[in-house]
DNA sequence: GTGAAAATGAAAGTCATTCGCAATTATCTT
DNA sequence: AAGATAATTGCGAATGACTTTCATTTTCAC
């Protein structure tokens, strides 16, 4: 989908700066923050504000274009949400992160939701490890 | 454990202000925020300054004595980590916390982490719903 | 083109949490 | 039990990640 059209499609005004923050987050790394969007934009468009990427990126998670998630104290990620629905493995060590879905998984939420008597909204699984690297590095300096 | 040895387990020393944190934790609600714990504490101690909460409920979650959960944006919640290990499902419209566990789904995220060849150190896993109350009240809203 | 409404950038404001530090206390040491 | 000593505390200031405000541009429907 054009980025023009995305835009038009929340109501919003087509401007230089909205078509530049699409460009820098489909184009880029697939988990980014605010900050690296922020950074890629400026590179491009020194007279932007960092405002308007917070602005514009809410807006898009709001409407389910972008995935926002935030971990306690850390800045948030976002990720563009074209791809099907995962979750994410991150190494505690290194910062890696792995993109999994695992359907049982999510039929179970559903099953525990319904035993309670809620409907689900969402839910947010994350799991933390030490990813096949750093455990290498780990046991050498250990050796060491 | 009695408060006083929980203390001294951390090689801290024991204070009024760390025995009184210790109480209001054990003996007030089972979810609550820094915040709460600041306000019951000041009730009972009006000289008490909220940098000596955070920084106790921080070394306790260190260590596992008290388990931190911080979802984005919203002040950390914390709860007593003596019981099992279980999830949470949370109304989005009312905040009532239910907790849950199920082994299945912990089974599951150890597999997943070994596909990945990572060895899993923590997992964060809150489900989002509308418990059974609230979506009365929303039926009930949209009948009238 | 024109003008009303929306968007922007810069700066100030929030809010949860953390830090710096001088004054206070708990725990040795003797 | 008194003093030494090192941890702890309360306060206010600092931080960091957003969020808001508002005067100034821009966009776009006419």
């Amino acid at each position: 989908m054009p980025h023009k059209k995305i835009i038009r499609d929340l109501n919003l005004k087509v401007t230089s700066q909205r078509l530049l923050i699409l460009e820098v987050v489909r184009n880029g790394p697939s988990h980014f923050t605010a900050q690296d969007v922020f950074e890629s934009v400026l590179a491009r468009n020194p007279e932007i504000g960092f405002a308007t990427v917070y602005r514009f990126l809410r807006t898009l998670s709001e409407h389910s274009y972008v995935t926002e998630i935030r971990m306690g104290g850390m800045p948030a990620r976002y990720e563009w949400a074209g791809k099907r629905h995962h979750d994410h493995l991150t190494c505690v060590s290194c910062a890696n992160i792995v993109e999994f879905e695992n359907t049982e998984i999510e039929r179970l939420q559903e099953k525990v939701a319904k035993q309670f008597g809620f409907s689900l909204t969402d839910h947010v699984l994350e799991l933390y490890g030490v990813c096949p690297e750093c455990r290498a590095k780990e046991s050498a300096a250990k050796a060491r």
